[in-house]
DNA sequence: TTGACCTGCAACCGATCGATTGCAGGAGGA
DNA sequence: TCCTCCTGCAATCGATCGGTTGCAGGTCAA
């Protein structure tokens, strides 16, 4: 164990954006293209297709063609996945500084009795 | 249901960073102070200060001043519960898509079985 | 074939970010 | 008291980010 904790920074970073939420949330209720989003947010399409790349990138979002126009849908499972991950982390830190805690607590009442 | 989805932006922002989380995971097996960080990190001790005023104002890291030092120590359980909020929405996206395609499946066959 | 619509690429701009250096100030030990 | 150690504030710098405008390309319908 102990070692690096590889943390998943892409996904974190994609995730640190209030506009890319926004798409999410609406990727999250239904499928749609980048020219629909455009309309629902106040952004440019432009715009929309770099955050759409992000999370494309990071994995949260799946992108299909279809026709003329390519509809984006989010990809709950993963967002799921690195949740199980951060919460893995939490609680190691917990149980450590927990650990340590307890190992100072008996310390100080060793001294208590010695003392 | 339905609405925002009131996404903690602040907290995923501070956790995407590589040097941040060299120091949660420093700070996650055991406290320390910020010169103590800046000794076992390649970055300066005033850069370790400003990543831990950002992991403190996203309740990811706790300070405790003792003497002429500060001790810095990392909250598991928020992590935790920012985990489950993370959880949550993927779940929900899955189930909202699942439906989606649910219906759509439903309404193929009915084609099929009127043409 | 022509025109409408949607995507994709590139350049550009202001703001924020990560990091550094330098200096002032406060708490403890010799 | 003096010196050392650690923290805190400010200014600065280069890089990245979110966003925009403009233009080229591809696909469908009339």
């Amino acid at each position: 164990m102990s070692g690096a904790i590889a943390a998943p920074t892409q996904q974190l970073a994609a995730l640190a954006d209030d506009t890319r939420w926004a798409i999410l949330e609406l990727l999250g209720s239904r499928a749609r293209s980048a020219s629909e989003l455009a309309a629902e947010l106040p952004v440019s399409r432009q715009a929309i297709a770099k955050h759409l790349a992000v999370l494309e990138a990071a994995g949260l979002v799946e992108s299909t063609r279809e026709g003329r126009s390519v509809r984006h849908r989010a990809i709950g499972a993963n967002l799921s996945a690195l949740a199980d991950r951060l919460d893995a982390i939490g609680r190691q830190w917990e149980s450590r500084l927990e650990r340590v805690a307890r190992m100072a607590e008996e310390r100080a009442g060793a001294e208590r009795e010695r003392g």
